[in-house]
DNA sequence: ATGTTC
């Protein structure tokens, strides 16, 4: 492949030629280099080619290609050297991401009810395209929402004040400018606060299988065979309005701005403009968006726990995997201010890191990587060596392997549930198309992703969880 | 990902 060299068994480089500013960096093993897609490869160069850029393009493992930039993909930006901010660099689903919670059950307490139990998961959480909930939020409430997150949500009723300690930013995004999302953007998510989404997204309850840490893992209370819940959803149809419409802005204005794209999909515009400025209002909002709904979606299945086992679900994290966030980072033993981008690449912070919760600082953040329906998800923790690797990103699930279309050519959608209700995994889902597009064969191996991950110094594993039912758009 | 083709 073009200009790639072996770094190490788990790091290959690009490094700068023409436009490149910095080297590409792309975390993977022999076999996963091998199978990339020569378009991840593009994108990144198109990356490290942006004004500002710090340090290098990033891939993580699970890299595929995506708007612009990679998904899986990490790009850190200098406010004060030109940076730029992008809205393909974060995605269009703001602030995708995974919440993970204790049921304080195990898993023959779930087995013992798995399919009543999904059926009332699925009937009690909204699922699918277009789905809508029963909370209407007038104009005073969507401003309120979106400038409060999940403190916003727990303020309304949804969930306890303790919950959002366990919440990356603590459930509210500073920065928030509801002025700058558009009328359209809100009006869409009128309907769809606590409500799941399609795609990728799901909500599962999961049992622990294998522990690869102990110390941490019980840091992390978890144990073998506990039962888990977890939420992978984003910003609907607001997240994705933001980004249409900013994308379409900062195509425009680039010219103006002095920027010269390879890629109008790389679509950017300077930090310190008007432009970028409105976006990371806009794009704040839907961080604090995307929060709320998962707190109101905890919500809803706290009542089916309740109805079911009496018992309460415990958040153990909740970590993004789609935004674009100022940080501190060392670079050269200097420390910076850095604008990064966070594309289907989770943040992993190492131990000591003072966002993390109090009694989580010691031990690192959790790093919470979403599987298919059909194999395991898994918990990491962040390290030391991560935040020098790619400023404190992990992969953020199995990655895909196949396009949406190529799998519904290949798998049929009811099969796929068939076959995994053969393996004991209920899955309900209100789309055939959806769920064939999900086949699990669709996706890298998950477990080869988190142990290069780990392998490259990204994050540790901590312990690994499979689906017992899964709720899926 | 997405009122799955403004």
């Amino acid at each position: 492949m073009k200009g790639l060299t072996k770094h190490s068994d788990t790091e290959w480089r690009i490094e700068p030629t023409g436009a490149m500013r910095v080297p590409v960096v792309i975390f993977a093993s022999e076999a996963l280099i091998r199978d990339i897609d020569d378009k991840v490869i593009e994108q990144a160069i198109n990356v490290a080619g942006l004004p500002g850029i710090v340090g290098a393009a990033y891939a993580m493992p699970d890299a595929h290609w995506g708007y612009g930039f990679p998904i899986g993909g990490v790009g850190a930006f200098d406010a004060d050297a030109g940076g730029i901010v992008s809205g393909g660099g974060v995605g269009f689903d703001i602030c995708c991401g995974v919440r993970t919670l204790h049921t304080g059950l195990d898993r023959a307490a779930v087995l013992a009810v798995q399919k009543e139990l999904a059926d009332a998961l699925y009937y009690s959480v909204p699922v699918g395209v277009g789905s809508t909930g029963a909370i209407r939020l007038d104009h005073k409430g969507m401003d309120a929402m979106l400038e409060g997150g999940a403190a916003w949500a727990v303020g309304e009723g949804y969930g306890r004040p303790e919950d959002l300690a366990r919440i990356e930013e603590q459930g509210r995004m500073a920065g928030a400018d509801p002025s700058q999302v558009s009328d359209q953007a809100k009006q869409r998510q009128q309907q769809e606060m606590g409500t799941l989404g399609s795609g990728n997204h799901y909500l599962e309850v999961q049992a622990v299988t294998e522990i690869y840490d102990a110390q941490i893992a019980a840091a992390f209370g978890l144990r073998i065979d506990d039962a888990m819940v977890s939420i992978h959803c984003g910003s609907r149809g607001l997240g994705h309005q933001i980004g249409t419409e900013y994308l379409k802005r900062m195509a425009v204005a680039a010219p103006k701005h002095g920027i010269n794209l390879p890629d109008r999909e790389l679509a950017c515009a300077p930090i310190k403009s008007q432009l970028g400025q409105a976006y990371l209002g806009a794009m704040r909002a839907g961080i604090n968006c995307a929060l709320a709904n998962r707190q109101i979606i905890t919500h809803l299945a706290r009542r089916v726990f309740d109805e079911f086992f009496g018992t309460d679900l415990e958040l153990l994290y909740d970590v993004s995997h789609n935004t674009c966030k100022l940080e501190e980072h060392v670079v050269d033993g200097r420390r910076r201010q850095l604008y990064v981008h966070r594309k289907g690449a989770t943040r992993a912070f190492g131990p000591g890191h003072p966002d993390l919760p109090p009694d989580l600082r010691r031990v690192g953040q959790p790093v919470l990587i979403g599987g298919t329906m059909g194999t395991a998800s898994y918990i990491l923790v962040g390290t030391e060596q991560g935040m020098q690797l790619a400023f404190g990103s992990a992969c953020h699930g199995a990655g895909r392997a196949l396009s949406r279309h190529a799998a519904t050519r290949r798998w049929h959608g009811r099969a796929v549930q068939d076959e995994l209700a053969s393996r004991g995994i209920v899955v309900r889902s209100p789309s055939a198309r959806g769920l064939a597009e999900e086949a699990p064969g669709a996706y890298k191996d998950v477990s080869e992703v988190v142990l290069v991950a780990e392998r490259a110094g990204l994050a540790r594993r901590v312990a690994r969880l499979e689906p017992l039912l899964c709720i899926k758009g």
